[in-house]
Parts: C-alpha cells; structure tokens; sequence
DNA sequence: CGACGCGTTGATATGGCTCAAGAGTGGTGG
DNA sequence: CCACCACTCTTGAGCCATATCAACGCGTCG
C-alpha cells in the first residue's frame, strides 16, 4: 500500500442498481485523527481506500514511530496476520474506504473475483514495501525525499501548467517518520530541493515538480 | 519472509506414495552462490523453503544492497508483482525448495488448502516487513543487532546447555546490509554485546545467547 | 489578543561511516 | 603437513551527515 507507480484496479464503489442477488458493497468514512484500527486489533476487515488518505504507523514504546504507509484510493489496508492488525492506521483527510470481511479474503468461499484482487493487492503491497527497505536502509536524506516526491507525484501527481504538482496531505513529522528522518532534516532538505530549484513549494503543503529528470536523477542516485 | 517467532506451516515433503492421481510435488536444489531468480525475472514460479537458507537482496545502480530477507525453511519466496520477480534470490547454504506455478496463486483453479497456504505465507511476509520497517528506520545500532539476534534465535536456535545457539550463514556485510549498516558497524557491535557478556561467539558464524532478557531489552528499546 | 502547533533555520553534538591497517580463517597446492 | 593466498572479520582514527537543542516566524483557533 506504500504508494506505487503501478495503477490498481480502479474501484468499483457505485452500487450496482438495486438487484436482490447482487450485495451492495459496503463502506465506512473516517475523518481526520480518528483511528480505523489500532495494532493489536481482531483484524475482522479489510479495507479499500475509495478516496481519502490514511496513515499507517507502528510505535515504540517511547514513543519512536514509524509510518509504514500512506494509504492512497486504491490502495488496501488492514491486512491481518495471526488475525491481528499490526499496524494503527487513521486518517489524514476524511476517507471513504469499501469494507470486506476478513474471512472473503482467507476462504475459498466468496467472490473470486475479489478474491483475486485483495490477493494481487497484498502482492503489490509486498513489492511495494520492498522499495521502502532500499529506501530506509540505503538512501541518503535527499534521495529519500526525492523518491518519496517522485513516487508520490506519479501516484497521485496532478498537471499544473508545464508542471506537475502534489498535495501532501501528511505534516513534515509524517514524512520525517516515513522516511526514517527528523522533521528538521526533511525540513532544510525541502529547502535544499528548493534552492536548486527542482522543486517549488506553494502553501507549505502544494509541491511544484520544477525539473522531474533532475528529481529522479537524485532519488535513484544517478547523479554525483 | 523476514525471520518471524510465528511458525509456519509445516511442510509436507514426502511425496504420497505412488498414487497416480495425487501430484508429486516438484522440488529443485540450489547451490550456495546459485541465483534462483534475478530482480525483474518472469515469475512464474513461488518457492517455499524445505531446507537451507536463502537471501532476497535489491541492488541499486551504483553498488548499494539492500538484503531485504533471509528465507529459512517454513518461508516463502518469490512473490510476484506485475508478473515479475522483485528482488534477486541466491542460496547461503545448499537449498531445497518445494515449488508451486505461479497461476496456482493467482487464479481460482488448484488446491484451495495450497492457495490458502500461500495466502497466509503473504501475509505473514507483510507483517514480518512492517517489524522490518521499524528496524530501519527508527533503530540505533545495537537495537538493530539485539532485534536480529532475537528473532533470528526464536526462529533457528538451538538448546546448548542453558543457552541458546544460534548459527549464522550469512557474513557481516550480508547483516550489515540487512540492517542498514556497515560491515565495521557491525562488527564493532558483536564486540559490544560480547563485552557485555550479553552474547559469547563462538567461531565468528555462531553466537550464544547468554542473557536474553537483556537483549531483548536492548532489542525493544526498553533499556535507558 | 494570546497560545499553540507547525515549519524553518541556526549552532552544536554525535553515531555511524570512511579509510586504513592488521588478524583470523579456510582453501589449495607443493 | 605446511606455506601461501584470498577473503572475511576486527580494530583504530578521523570525519561527516544527520540528530539534537534552541530560537523564531507564521497561521489558526479559542
């Protein structure tokens, strides 16, 4: 559910007409602060984010955290293992996210069709995750906030003008814990983007992609 | 895949006697240095770990690794997205692997209790990488180490008198890559720990746990 | 208007990295 | 059986990227 370059299957969130035999999908909304799960939980459900945008993290008892996730539409959470959540999770804007009950997902019965969708969403899950470790492990703070915008710009990026352009609905601490960084880091190393005029920053909160090639080029360690 | 405490499923190896209509389950060896697929490889097999160790590695452009798992038996390995191979695989040690078709996974057809196996084995992987997530972003050196050793000697130790033993195939760079450190790193923090008398070393690849509450204190944080 | 939360910036500290030199360790061939 | 070589591991010294501590600006809300 880390946010990927590859497209999900697009939700199918309206209500198919009103035929007996055809179960409406059910959904919740969540608004912002307010917790979906907690670590710990019976893990009952699954969720699909409609629209909205969630945050996964994990804490240490003294308080260090991590954000595992930022859940974009399209993407699933709430996977369970050992029928337990392992992650808190809760919202960043109010989310809409389509509800499936845990036993469609780890039965035969129920809609295959579903079924075969959760299943290739926990494997883009893996694979997505996978980028994460490289990124926490290995990658230095600009590159990190370099593939973080770049991954974020093609999921969710929006044209603006010549440019393209990104909400970031998660405070600095947010991206700082995603990223295994300190708020001030993620901070000057905004600014450093800034200076060198690859990126603009409009709002606190509305990125500019000033020079993509450029951001991809330090996000993949291609420059030197 | 990461080394969880939960334990898998046992494997059934032995093949059911000659039935004609009961399928032989296919398996394949594989060779310490051997690659059993390369990152962006069509995946159209899954493996499950009979015997042995293998290692799941991501390598940037320039050199950096990351080791994203080590695969000990009961894991499962080379999960697809988009049809491909995510990371690379080689073995440790000399491997045997039970292999299963790919389509088995994705598709409705084949042994529901096989599919079902699979599915929790993802499952199980996206919990142990979220631990994973935790490790690499928010902890110091010897948290890193204790938290490896721990899980590595719940899942893989073996009794030695009052203490525990723990068999390590893999070299520092390979934990150090694993941990996101460097192979110095690591070593000084053997050093470390076996000052402490918290582990003994036993011929460099084997450490005996000589207080495990105490690493596990160090592991979790808990220690001040 | 004041207080609080968030973001930025500055000064300083430090954990882990880099560079460098030895010390095991295991394999190979004479 | 030993000598040599290649490779891994350990240890040391110094440095650097990021953390830490601190101050301040800005916007929002009561």
């Amino acid at each position: 559910m880390y946010v990927t370059a590859a497209m999900p299957a697009p939700l199918a969130l309206k209500t198919p007409s009103a035929k007996p035999n055809i179960v409406r999908q059910r959904t919740v909304t969540i608004k912002p602060g307010k917790h979906l799960f907690l670590e710990g939980d019976p893990a009952d459900r699954i969720f699909e984010v409609a629209s909205g945008v969630l945050r996964l993290t994990r804490i240490m008892e003294d308080g260090r955290r991590q954000v595992i996730a930022f859940g974009y539409p399209g993407d699933t959470v709430g996977f369970p293992s050992d029928g337990r959540y392992h992650t808190d999770c809760d919202a960043l804007v109010p989310s809409t996210l389509v509800v499936h009950r845990r036993d469609q997902l780890e039965s035969a019965k129920g809609d295959p069709a579903l079924h075969l969708r959760l299943l290739q969403a926990a494997l883009r899950e893996i694979s997505g995750m996978q980028d994460h470790f490289m990124m926490l492990g290995r990658k230095s703070s600009v590159e990190k906030l370099a593939s973080f915008l770049r991954v974020l710009t093609d999921r969710v990026g929006e044209p603006l003008g010549d440019f393209d352009q990104v909400t970031l609905p998660m405070t600095r601490a947010d991206i700082a814990d995603f990223l295994g960084l300190t708020t001030e880091t993620v901070s000057r190393t905004f600014t450093q983007l800034r200076k060198a005029k690859i990126i603009a920053i409009d709002h606190v909160n509305t990125v500019i992609i000033l020079k993509p090639i450029a951001l991809r080029a330090i996000a993949e360690g291609d420059d030197d």
